[in-house]
DNA sequence: CTGAAAGCGCTTACAG
DNA sequence: CTGAAAGCGCTTACAG
């Protein structure tokens, strides 16, 4: 009777030598479907258990094709969004059998594609994008045959061939505009995260991924409707980074007529606002209004509270689990959702002080 | 002449087939390694591109017997401590050709044993893991014949089995104990983060992380030192959530003699204690003074600036990566790294109010 | 310089 | 109910 050889882990052979079966039989036993009699079974999982056993992924993954590993490719593991995201999506995918593969681009295209060829050289049986650019987005679509299904998370592409979950940030972009117009604020400005642009630029920069555009043009539309001018002078588009958000800001506060409410598109943005605004010693709320996109910790805790949009995180990364689920279960099945953002009052907004 | 199916990924075997060599010869040519004539080299490269050609991965591993991957197994990936680890664990890793496989645990010691396992199953090299519990770690010391590797980040435990990459937290602990007193302060608080407890406790659980017991003992020291009291009722040991650490933090803060300053162990300990404090009126610095471990991104755009305890993380994350490499290169290598941790002074941190 | 063949550890039709 | 055998896609000694 063959042992396991000391230095090597079991494998099924193994099992099945000392349980005297076959390997097929050994393998029903421990994979617990087809028949076996109790008495065998029984066998099998002692000699499993005395081999300390564990069935070897890999080789099952070659015979089944199907990896069982879904691969994450995130812009910026940094952001408390999408670590929150993150978090959702390993939860939800482990819940199915699925474990997750993560890499991080810091919204380098380069990078971008980098990620997505070695997922697929590990075969993983999907993929949650969160894509940087708009353009190019080869990549992401025509990657391998047969095609491993993509949803992009959060930010969304013009192709009609990707699916996506994203919010409705258009909507929320309008509504916090509102807010400010309501607070009586004419003077508005934009701080907007972009991979886009290497600093920052008072234009928007080309093929910007639709999630930015959506919010700008939100606030744009807003201003018309309410009659206010948007003007180039209150606007950045930043590279997703705290310092860069810092140096726009004070860019623009220093300038000869600064704007009294910044909308900041995400938590690099709003930290780099608050730098910024703090450091030229403008009172956040009574000299500077300001909404940031997503609820980081502690925008509850900064005092003033942050007013914020909300955007439903962790749903966003659980819908974006499942629809990749039903994408890997049937390659044909295609479907985006867009989730409600929402507006959370807070008290970073208030009038502008009298001039 | 063979075509690769159209509806399937072009194998090893459809290249060789189609630049008419063996696939002997179309591996080494791809490998790179081995005698190939540029002809040959040149038309296996052509085929490979042809048929859009991906490596399978898996099959590679198996035959090799390493899969190139590392599993990352962390307590809780909401923190933007762990955050900033696992960035720099990803861009060492994947600097070495590896890629990392990343499961969160909520400092649930039975979600890390069934991620340890899912995770040796999926054959990884090596393991990296934040460990919550002291004394239950069976599952990262005889985990499989032969032993997967394992380095514990950020935590050490009390087993000399077992490798780990940390701060020296004692050190820090005991600094900053001496900065509030060098303020003026005598009656100073810990609000101690733990999975070794359901919600929070005066007393130190059992079987706390190393770590915790580090920074624990490094106040205590500092206290006696000084010849500070310690009360139980200024010290509560929390579940690491901001609610937990709130609650906590208002029953120390209502109790009949406050404590003048507090050390947070962690940013949901310094996120508890800040809104609690807020929550009852007391004023930062001026009525309660506080230093956080870690240097969460807005700790600097607080007001007033937090006062840190900034430990070196993305150091701390590669160093993981690097011990853990060599530990998969030489099983025998054994060596675990205690990195300083410093206090940063800003200004969180003032005398006591005259009572 | 190139190819035929074995083998990594599984699972699954097929035969009995 | 159980087993013998093929095959998933690679790589690598071995032979020529």
């Amino acid at each position: 009777m063959t042992q396991a050889p000391n230095d090597k882990a079991a494998r099924l052979i193994d099992v099945a030598r000392r349980a005297e079966v076959s390997r097929a039989t050994a393998a029903r036993a421990l994979g617990g479907y087809g028949l076996v009699t109790e008495a065998t079974r029984e066998r099998v999982m002692a000699a499993a258990a005395e081999l300390n056993y564990r069935v070897n992924e890999l080789a099952r993954s070659m015979r089944s094709g199907r990896s069982l590993t879904i691969g994450v490719v995130v812009a910026d593991i940094s952001n408390s969004f999408f670590t929150s995201a993150i978090r959702a999506i390993i939860e939800t995918a482990s819940g199915a059998g699925y474990q997750i593969l993560v890499l991080n681009t810091d919204d380098d295209i380069e990078k971008e594609r980098n990620a997505v060829r070695v997922l697929i050289e590990k075969r993983v049986d999907g993929l949650i994008v969160v894509p940087a650019s708009q353009n190019e987005i080869e990549h992401l679509i025509v990657q391998s045959e047969p095609e491993v299904p993509v949803v992009l998370l959060d930010r969304r592409v013009d192709s009609d061939e990707i699916d996506f979950v994203t919010t409705d940030d258009r909507a929320a972009a309008g509504e916090a505009i509102r807010h400010f117009a309501a607070a009586g604020h004419v003077r508005i400005g934009l701080l907007v995260a972009t991979a886009s642009v290497e600093k920052y630029s008072p234009t928007m920069p080309d093929h910007v991924v639709g999630t930015v555009r959506d919010r700008v043009e939100g606030a744009m539309a807003a201003f018309a409707e309410l009659e206010l001018a948007a003007s180039p002078q209150w606007t950045r588009f930043c590279h997703s980074s705290v310092e860069i958000a810092h140096e726009a800001m004070t860019e623009i506060l220093t300038s000869p007529e600064p704007p009294t409410a910044i909308l900041a598109t995400n938590e690099e943005m709003a930290l780099g606002a608050l730098g910024a605004a703090q450091e030229l010693g403008f009172e956040i709320s009574e000299d500077l209004s300001i909404i940031a996109f997503d609820e980081a910790p502690w925008t509850l805790v900064f005092r003033p509270p942050l007013s914020v949009v909300k955007r439903p995180v962790a749903k966003l990364g659980a819908t974006a689990v499942e629809l990749l689920l039903k994408k890997i279960e049937d390659n044909s099945y295609r479907s985006s959702r867009i989730l409600n953002a929402q507006l959370v009052v807070r008290q970073s907004v208030t009038a502008p002080r009298a001039r």
